[in-house]
DNA sequence: TTTTGAGTTGTTCGA
DNA sequence: GTCGAACAACTCAAA
């Protein structure tokens, strides 16, 4: 039997048990371990989980308390302000030491700096760890000037050339000791899911959890990696070649060693090109997080301080068209209507859609931001920050000011027989081939047939105008 | 210090 | 239909 006196993990971001650090401490520690998950919507002020969000949550938050209950062991649910809580639990449990995963949000940094420097003066040992990044933000350095790298590539190279640093992932630890578990909140009383209906399609599309999110890796080993460089562009069903692990990664729900071990280990002499296009965009997640640790400012402020006296449309009706699908340009609508129905969109598309708010339509992108932020199952702040900065060209590493995308052009070639339009725009499902991407340009008695609106702006029109207003700035 | 080369994902135009 | 160049100028990172 321990005399030892408790530890307690504190799950946030990492609702895992395998390759968990601070879990593979604490249960190495040989005290009796307690499980803790606190709920505080108010901590990230205004970047608290959004509906989307709270729904993954609700889940993941479900499938860890299956996974600990098979050890025998319970996941304490908490609501309320983070250090408040803490110490109230502390007091109820006679806990010594806590252990946690670093998280890189700012509001995140700001908190669990103050709550660490709290317990510490109440002799509670704290101890945290580098989880849900490959390096850490403030580790990679320019050569030149040591400061942190504002322009991707060079990053890139700088972490590939740092690759022997990866850690293997740790396997899931064999808990001994676990402490009573103190009374916990039920999983419903966080009131995560919504009240009306608009997850319905969730369910089929996603599997939140540790399990879910081993399945969505190994089905893109099996099924996509090997033509991932070509195939990621493709959003149709059918060709689908993407890993899908963004809203698992988000939560923690699997880290980015698993993954990067897993890519490394399929089928080696394969490695080129396909894995490597994959890890490059691991490698963009961690570009992300470098940029949001060492820029706080990073969702709110574009980094090109020019942008600031850009002049925005403000539109409540063109930003409602574009929220709800209705633009008129089916690969933009079909875009927005996969994130309303099932809380994600694949890439090419973000990019599509992205820069058609914010290029076509002229909306300030953090408008673009804010609706992502709310809809996206796989919501990240770095990720959504950078993003968006990168599609308005105001970010560090932006694409340039003369790039914007046609979303004809860009439909015919990534969505050619328009399956993924005809997939979330049905009022679409008849049109022939040869109109649809561009429906207007369909004869009058097509177009009628179809319940599906004009373009809101005209794409040529409104790029001649786009250049223009990004010359102004200069 | 100065110089040099490069910069995720594109489009259009003219040969 | 295909192909290469132009589209600004600037900042970043490394030599």
């Amino acid at each position: 039997m321990s005399t030892l006196s408790p530890i307690i993990v504190w799950f946030r971001q990492d609702l895992r048990l395998c390759d968990n650090p601070a879990l593979r401490f604490a249960a190495e520690s040989g005290r009796p371990v307690i499980f803790l998950y606190i709920h505080d919507l108010k901590a990230a002020g205004k970047w608290q989980p959004g509906g989307a969000g709270c729904w993954w949550l609700h889940h993941s938050l479900s499938s860890l308390q299956k996974s600990l209950d098979q050890q025998q062991a319970k996941l304490v649910l908490r609501t309320g302000p983070a250090e408040d809580i803490l110490k109230t639990f502390i007091k109820e449990t006679g806990a010594t030491a806590i252990v946690w995963n670093r998280q890189y949000e700012p509001w995140a940094v700001d908190r669990d700096k103050q709550i660490r420097s709290s317990l510490q003066s109440r002799d509670i040992e704290v101890n945290d760890f580098q989880a849900s990044v490959l390096f850490e933000p403030w580790k990679i350095k320019t050569r030149t000037t040591n400061s942190f790298y504002k322009v991707y590539t060079p990053f890139m190279k700088a972490c590939r050339e740092r690759a022997d640093t990866i850690r293997p992932p740790f396997k899931t630890p064999d808990i001994k000791h676990i402490f009573t578990a103190p009374e916990s909140e039920t999983l419903e009383s966080l009131n995560l899911l919504p009240s009306q209906g608009w997850d319905k399609a969730f369910y089929n599309a996603w599997s939140p959890g540790e399990q879910g999110a081993d399945q969505s890796l190994k089905d893109f080993l099996d099924n996509s990696l090997d033509r991932y460089a070509e195939g990621r562009d493709y959003p149709a069903q059918s060709e689908e070649a993407v890993s899908r692990l963004s809203p698992h990664l988000h939560f923690g729900e699997i880290s980015p060693f698993q993954i990067w071990q897993a890519v490394h280990d399929y089928k080696k002499a394969d490695y080129e090109p396909d894995g490597r296009t994959y890890t490059n965009e691991i490698l963009w997640r961690e570009f992300a997080y470098h940029l949001l640790y060492n820029l706080p400012d990073l969702p709110d402020q574009p980094m090109n301080k020019k942008f600031s006296d850009f002049e925005w449309v403000k539109s409540d009706e063109y930003l409602t068209a574009w929220q709800q699908g209705q633009t008129g340009y089916p690969i933009v609508d079909a875009g927005m209507r996969q994130l309303w129905q099932i809380g994600w969109m694949h890439n090419r598309v973000r990019m599509i859609a992205g820069s058609f708010l914010v290029k076509d339509l002229q909306i300030d992108w953090r408008y673009g931001a804010e609706w992502f932020w709310d809809t996206l199952v796989d919501a990240d702040l770095a990720n959504n920050s950078m993003g968006w900065q990168w599609v308005a060209g105001c970010g560090p590493d932006a694409a340039p000011f003369f790039r914007i995308f046609n979303p004809v052009t860009q439909s015919r070639k990534f969505d050619p027989d328009g399956a993924y339009i005809r997939q979330y725009i049905p009022e679409l499902a008849n049109m022939p081939d040869k109109y649809i991407h561009a429906p207007w340009t369909a004869p009058e008695n097509i177009r009628k047939a179809c319940d599906y609106p004009p373009p809101v702006v005209d794409h040529a029109q409104m790029r001649k105008l786009a250049l223009e207003k990004y010359k102004a700035i200069k």
